[in-house]
DNA sequence: CGATCGTTTGACGGTGCTCAATCACCGTGG
DNA sequence: CCACGGTGATTGAGCACCGTCAAACGATCG
């Protein structure tokens, strides 16, 4: 059964809209609604061919669109709204794999084994296309567009987790943030919303458990990166006040491979960032 | 030095022993062949149709496959040997994103930006069948076999990525080392191999910049994992001592929520490993 | 207003990163 | 055969960064 179940992470849920039953084939939505939301260069002449009922379904700020370890019965593309994904450890603790939004897909990672990896979960009102597994060939196959798309959305999901890699392979924790921030800044910037000033919608914990990081670094973090000018932090809305430094910032690196490239000076402005803290960090080159 | 082997015949070859006929479409791979790699299930009855020539090509230790920032041409599918992905920092910084061996699909995130986002290197001596780009949707809507295996590719590597993201969010370095090579056991038996005894073909280096710790935090961490009787390691040679306890171990996120469950003599017989002295294997049973 | 949760800030202790030396292994060439 | 340099792996020492614990602060809601 595909009930939404609200997890008790440990606290007892006071969202009271949580058992508002959301049916799953609601609204009457169209399959040409969907390759609309995929494609940005609109695919003309479909119009007959994929005017036929598709599965939609909307949740609530804390829904649940699948559960770790369901079967995976469909994949979904968010319509509207954002979710998070993450796996829950045995003793609650919730590892973010990431924040997914507007046209991307959810729930791909299911198919090779017929079990979501994963939970899914709506961070704000969002609403889902779904595509069940069983037709996911078929209609690949009957509309070469919406195949084109999935490619599409699947590759640059594959390429989101491959920039979570860099992003917590980062050894300072700022440097974690800076990359964050740059990568979520580039996402905004691809959806056509500013990329120097945004909201985000996730808590600090989920940020935390995203980067790698304990949340009371993230709020230290912040603070860094605001005393440093790069960015302007007022609650979860943040602007990015010098772009260039904190990009060149968040190329800081482990111990780098070649000593000498870190002796080029080059553009290192940032070297101020380190010592305005109260602590120098490994002394910097004179 | 890192010599990049192209394709196409077009490109005289750098290396001397390529032009012995492992150029682009030699050997005489068939499309057949790459079927047989990716479904473990024999689909029949299709040999007449998918008996036409297919890319191929041969890689020593070390070649590469593609650069990052590299166009993305195609897509390329292990035939034989083993592949490390990483990406390149300005400062020469290598973090390998990880390791892809038979029968899985490298590159496939490329295709939303046209750009491989990451570099690919073999590990050993190695083969991969390439699909062009160009041809991917057609191929993939006249042999169904292939967009299902595809399918299945994809989403598995889309699910280790996001084990990478579990391993690379475990607090403590060995925990993280642990969660390795669980996945990596899971990974050698689902391939018909030993999950018990492997041999790791990356050095500590490559393992350290996949786990986001030091390489010498590596060694330390074996060390750690030999002591307390988990696993046995002689250089590259890994033999897994004690499966469940090992994954038991390796479910440790950040510091427990009750340090009370460690004393409990229950499941943690990993909490003599803490103590750093080389402890009995199976002390606590009273 | 009280309650609850999210965020921030402080203090402390531990862990892992850095630096560095040593050892093991390998192919080369004397 | 051993000397030689080069690479990779291991081990040690020191200390700074971050995780943990704790408390104060702010926001939202009923």
């Amino acid at each position: 059964m595909d009930k939404v179940i609200h997890f008790s992470g440990g606290s007892p849920s006071i969202n009271g809209s949580q058992h508002r039953a959301s049916a799953f084939a609601g609204e009457g939505s169209r399959l040409s609604d969907l390759l609309h939301l995929l494609s940005s260069t609109e695919a003309p002449g479909l119009a007959a061919l994929v005017d036929e009922p598709i599965l939609s379904r909307r949740l609530h700020e804390g829904d649940t669109l699948f559960h770790e370890g369901a079967r995976a019965d469909a994949i979904y593309f968010v319509r509207s709204g954002s979710f998070k994904t993450f796996c829950t450890a045995e003793d609650g603790y919730e590892q973010v794999l990431g924040f997914v939004g507007r046209a991307e897909v959810l729930g791909f990672d299911a198919l090779c084994t017929n079990r979501h990896p994963n939970s899914a979960v709506a961070m704000e009102d969002s609403s889902v296309f779904g595509v069940p597994v069983r037709d996911l060939s078929a209609l690949g196959r009957r509309v070469p567009a919406f195949d084109h798309a999935l490619v599409l959305a699947v590759s640059r999901e594959l390429a989101h987790r491959g920039d979570l890699a860099n992003v917590m392979a980062a050894v300072a924790a700022e440097v974690r943030l800076a990359r964050f921030l740059v990568q979520w800044s580039t996402r905004m910037a691809a959806r056509g919303q500013s990329p120097r000033r945004f909201v985000l919608r996730m808590s600090r914990r989920e940020m935390a458990s995203h980067l790698g990081v304990a949340h009371e670094t993230v709020s230290r973090g912040f603070r860094v990166l605001a005393n440093a000018a790069l960015v302007k932090v007022c609650n979860r809305e943040v602007e990015i006040l010098d772009m260039d430094g904190l990009k060149a910032f968040s190329c800081s690196t482990r111990r780098p491979i070649d000593e000498d490239a870190a002796a080029s000076a080059g553009h290192s402005q940032h070297a101020a960032l380190w010592s305005g803290a109260p602590a120098t960090r490994h002394a910097e080159a004179a």
